[in-house]
DNA sequence: TGTTAGCACTCAAATCAACGGAGTGCTAAT
DNA sequence: ATTAGCACTCCGTTGATTTGAGTGCTAACA
C-alpha cells in the first residue's frame, strides 16, 4: 500500500501544518502553501483518499483534516528530516548541558534532576529521567561498621558507584577484630556477584564461615539483597508536568489530572523504562498515541532514549507531549543528551 | 469588636454550611437550619452587619454570603470544636498509620513517602512532608574507605541517623594503615561537632595532624561540610497534588497550574518549613488565604505541623487545600500523625 | 482522463434574547 | 425588635440565529 508521490507530499504538508498550528488543516491551505500548484478541489479529492487509507481524519464533517496515529507514524518513520536549521538554538542547549556536566558530575542525582528540568524548559513538554540502573547489579564493595551501641552501618557500593546504606540493629556488639574479619569475609565472598549468584548457594557457604556472627551476617545479606534488587529502588526524576497545560487538547481537567497524577506517582512511568531495556541498540523510541505502554498517555506521544553511564549501567530519558509535538526537535535533543550522558564517565577515565 | 452571641451563631452557621456545600449561603438556609427561630429577613439584617464587619461577603449582588479570610480566621481561632463524632473513621486512619510505622521504620524515607500518600488520600487535599532535619546537624560517625583504585568512599552519619555518602577521587592511593589512622583522626576530631564548630579552627588543627594526607583530608572536610549544611539537601515528599482538581475554585487552569508547579518544583515549599521552625511549641499552624507565606497558595489554606523524630531532629507535615477545607479534620489528623512520628523512635529506645 | 470551478450543504462556535430562580434590600405592618 | 411582602438584581441556562470555514459532488474543461 505505497503512496504515490503526490499523496505523500500532501500528507506531509498536512502534518507539518498541523504540527505548527494545532488546527485542522483544510484543502485551501494546502493548495496555497505547497509547490504542487493544485486547486483546493483536487486536494480535496486526494484528502478523501488519504482519509480512506487511514492517514488523516476529520474531527467532524466540514472541518479540516488531522493526522491519525497512523499518519504520524508514517511521518516519524519516513518523512522526518533532520532539522539542521535551528543550529543556533541547539548550540545553546548543548552549551547549557556541557556546563551542567562539567559542573557537578560527582552527584549523579543532582545532575539528572537538573537535566530533567532543562529538558522540560527547552522543549515545553514534560520530561522524565530514570536514575541509572544496572541490569545485573553487581556488588563492588561492602563495609560494615559500628556507629553506636547496638547499631551497625552497612554500606554497599554497586557497580556504577551506586551507594546504598542500611542501619542494622544488633543485640550484641562485636569487637573490632571480628568486625574486620567479617568485612573481609563479605568482600571476598560477595564481590562481583549478582543477586542471582548470591542466592545460589553462597549463603550457605557463608553461613559456615561466619561462625558466631550468624545473626549479623544474615542482616547484611538481607541488606545486600535489598540494595541489589532492581525492583523497588528505581528513582525517577520528572519536570515540567504542568507544561501540558500549554496544549489545549490535553488541558481538559480530567486528562490533565490523570497525566499529572502519573507524573506525581511515578509508578506508571516505570513501564516506559522496562520497555526501553528491550532494545537498547537504537536508543531512541517513539510511541504515538495508543502505542504508548502507559494508558494514561494515550492522547500523547512519548519519546524515550536509553543512556548508558557505564558498561551495563543505564537509564531512560523520556519526553511526553501532545501528539502534535515537534518530533524532530525532541528526537534531536534526546539524541544529544544521550550522547552527552553516554560519555560523561567514560571520557573521564 | 466583640460579636454578640446571635451574630456569632449566625456567622458560625454560615461558615459551617459553606464548608459543607461550597455554595454561597443565603438567609433562608440559615433561618431553616439553626435553632434560632428567626425569619430570613432578620437573618438578612444580621448578615448585612456581618458583611460590614468584614467577616463575610457576597461574590456578587443577589448571591448568598461567603466567609472572608477574616471570617475563617475567627472560626479557626474560636469556633472550631474538636470533632469527636467521626471516631470510627479516625480509628481506621490511626490503624493504617500504626501499620506503616511498625512495618518499615528502618527506612525513614519510605515511611514518609507512604505517610504523605496516606495523608493525601485520607483528606482529599494535597500533602507534603519534609524529611527530618537537624537544626544543628552534628557529626556522629565518619568512615573513609577505599572502593577501587583512586576512588575513596566517604560515609558520614549525622545525629538522627541521616546518612550521606560521597565518592572522592584521589590521585594517589594510601595504604591501609594510614587509612586507619586517618579514620581515627576524623572521628576523634569531628565527632559531635556542628558545622559552625568545625569551621572555627578545627580545620587548621587538623591540617597539622593529617600530615601528608592533606589533600584527602581536605576532600573529606568538604564532604562533611556538604553533608552537614542544611541548605540544599532538604528533601520534601509530596502527594495528592491533583486533589486540587476536586475543588472547582482551584481548578481554573491557571491556578491549578501554579499550584501543581509549586508542588513539582518543591522549592517554594521550603518557605513553609522555615516558617515552622520559628515556633515549635504548639506544632500546629493554620494559614488562611493571603496569610500563607507561599504566594501561589493565596487562594488556599495551609495547615502545618512540626514533628520531632529525635531530640532536635524535626520536619514538617503540611496539608494544602481550598479555604473551605475541613479544618477540624485536618488539624486533628495532623496532630495525630505528629504524635505518632514524635514517638516512633523515642519509644523504641 | 485528470483538473478545476461552482454550488449546495454541514457543523461548530459565537452571539443574543428571553427566562427562571435564588437571593437581596427596603418598607410597612405587627 | 421582628417579620411579611415586594420589587429588584444578577447569574446561569436555554434556544434561536448567524457566521464562516470547510466539505462533497457535479459538470465543464484541457
Amino acid at each position: 500500500m505505497e503512496l504515490e508521490g503526490r499523496k505523500l507530499k500532501i500528507l506531509q504538508a498536512i502534518i507539518r501544518n498541523y504540527l505548527d498550528t494545532g488546527e485542522p488543516v483544510g484543502s485551501r491551505t494546502i493548495s496555497k502553501y505547497t509547490d504542487l500548484n493544485l486547486s483546493p478541489a483536487t486536494i480535496r479529492n486526494e484528502m478523501a483518499d488519504l482519509e480512506e487509507l487511514g492517514y488523516i481524519f476529520q474531527p467532524h464533517t466540514s472541518a479540516g483534516r488531522i493526522p491519525s496515529d497512523k499518519g504520524y507514524r508514517l511521518y516519524v518513520d519516513n518523512m522526518m528530516k533532520d532539522k539542521e536549521q535551528e543550529l543556533k538554538a541547539r548550540e545553546k542547549e548543548v552549551d547549557d548541558m556541557r556546563e551542567f556536566l562539567n559542573d557537578k558530575v560527582d552527584k549523579v542525582e543532582t545532575l539528572l534532576k537538573n537535566m530533567a528540568k532543562m529538558l522540560a524548559n527547552n522543549t515545553d513538554y514534560a520530561a522524565m529521567i530514570s536514575a541509572p540502573q544496572a541490569r545485573k547489579n553487581k556488588v563492588k564493595f561492602i563495609q560494615l561498621s559500628q556507629v553506636e551501641d547496638h547499631r551497625m552501618l552497612c554500606v554497599i557500593v554497586l557497580e556504577g558507584n551506586i551507594i546504598k546504606n542500611k542501619i542494622i540493629n544488633v543485640k550484641e556488639d562485636i569487637d573490632n577484630e571480628t568486625l574486620l574479619k567479617l568485612n573481609i569475609l563479605f568482600n571476598s565472598s560477595l564481590n562481583g556477584l549478582t543477586l542471582e549468584e548470591i542466592n545460589l548457594g553462597i549463603i550457605s557457604k557463608m553461613n559456615g564461615q561466619a561462625g558466631e556472627q550468624l545473626e549479623i551476617a544474615r542482616s547484611v545479606l538481607d541488606a545486600v539483597a535489598e540494595a541489589i534488587s532492581t525492583e523497588d529502588n528505581l528513582e525517577i526524576y520528572t519536570s515540567g508536568a504542568t507544561n501540558i497545560f500549554k496544549y489545549p487538547e490535553l488541558s481538559d481537567n480530567n486528562k490533565a489530572k490523570e497525566l499529572i497524577s502519573t507524573f506525581e506517582e511515578k509508578q506508571l512511568l516505570t513501564t516506559l523504562i522496562e520497555m526501553d531495556n528491550e532494545n537498547i541498540e537504537t536508543g531512541i523510541r517513539v510511541y504515538i498515541g495508543e502505542e504508548t505502554p502507559v494508558h494514561t498517555m494515550k492522547d500523547c506521544s512519548v519519546i524515550t532514549a536509553t543512556y548508558e553511564l557505564e558498561e551495563g549501567v543505564h537509564g531512560t530519558i523520556g519526553i511526553i507531549g501532545p501528539k502534535r509535538m515537534d518530533y524532530e526537535k525532541v528526537v534531536d535533543t534526546l539524541k544529544n543528551i544521550k550522547d552527552q550522558l553516554d560519555s560523561v564517565y567514560k571520557k573521564k577515565e
